[in-house]
DNA sequence: ACGTCTGTTCTCCT
DNA sequence: TAGGAGAACAGACG
């Protein structure tokens, strides 16, 4: 489920559910699971450890503690659910990390597919994670100014998709909202970075804040829906204008919506309404 | 039954 | 060093 508005909305139902919970046990049923350190010491280090506060980078759930910063991302299809009791839980065969607070619930990680990570760091060292420091700038802060973008874009030798996807120009995109981002732009996902005009640039920008934004209010979005987990039972949906609508009218224009390859991801467009128009360079 | 596709990102290679 | 292919997995779909 994992693009910035689910984490964040992943983020939100969290804290409200397990702010200041002290854990007793974790229980690790997929060792992969865990990137650093081991998972002995994962383990043994988080016994006692206080959920202090959940923070959100990019696609990263930042879980501050009381002497570690957990770092959890869900990739493709990691989720978390919230048993209250012990009576309630149900562990099935994709419940790879458990952890039991000294109150009696407990919080399991879900991952069918089992490509998501937990790091464990010292405390406030997070940030300093690889993954989460070569991030670009969040779509929301100042960071990400309109000089600085499209200094990124000019710079860059791909074409505007991967280069979105990419985490680096501008965190928490992902292949729906890229899609969906690059429609409201009418830019081809397709056109090279640095040949977009000031003015698609401009457009682009405004299309990333908008679309992130309102998907943030919505609470995210779910392609395929699974009960109980974070982030997806009882949310609104944002509506989407072209992801998953491969013949659909465009809602702007009519045209049947089309799906290519662009670097090996699946993408969603309108033919007429995104056409290749940038300048030459 | 089999090939293809999937909300991600890391590594390896050129 | 930038970017493309393949990998890590499991399941849904036609």
């Amino acid at each position: 489920m994992p693009e910035l508005p689910e984490v964040e909305t992943v983020k939100k139902g969290l804290l409200h559910l397990v702010q200041h919970k002290r854990i007793a046990e974790v229980i690790v049923r997929w060792p992969k699971i865990v990137e650093v350190p081991t998972v002995d010491e994962f383990c043994q280090n988080l016994i006692g450890e206080q959920i202090e506060n959940i923070q959100r980078r990019g696609k990263f759930l930042l879980f501050k503690l009381t002497h570690f910063d957990l770092i959890s991302h869900l990739r493709m299809e990691g989720k978390y659910e919230y048993f209250p009791e012990e009576e309630l839980v149900q562990v099935d065969k994709h419940t790879h990390v458990i952890f039991k607070f000294t109150d009696g619930s407990q919080l399991h990680y879900n991952d069918v597919r089992k490509f998501g990570r937990m790091i464990l760091v010292e405390k406030d060292q997070g940030p300093l994670y690889k993954g989460i420091q070569k991030l670009g700038p969040e779509p929301t802060s100042d960071e990400f100014d309109l000089a600085n973008f499209a200094s990124n874009l000019q710079k860059s030798t791909s074409f505007i998709k991967p280069l979105l996807l990419n985490q680096k120009v501008v965190a928490g995109l992902g292949n729906i909202y890229t899609d969906e981002a690059l429609w409201f732009a009418k830019i081809h996902p397709q056109q090279p970075a640095s040949t977009l005009t000031h003015s698609q640039i401009e457009d682009l920008r405004e299309a990333i804040i908008e679309v992130l934004g309102r998907a943030v209010k919505a609470g995210g979005t779910t392609i395929r829906s699974y009960k109980n987990a974070l982030g997806e039972a009882g949310a609104f949906q944002l509506d989407l204008m072209v992801y998953g609508k491969t013949d659909e009218p465009c809602p702007r224009c009519g045209t049947p919506i089309a799906k290519i390859q662009v670097g090996q991801r699946g993408t969603h467009l309108c033919p007429y309404c995104q056409k290749i128009r940038g300048q030459d360079s």
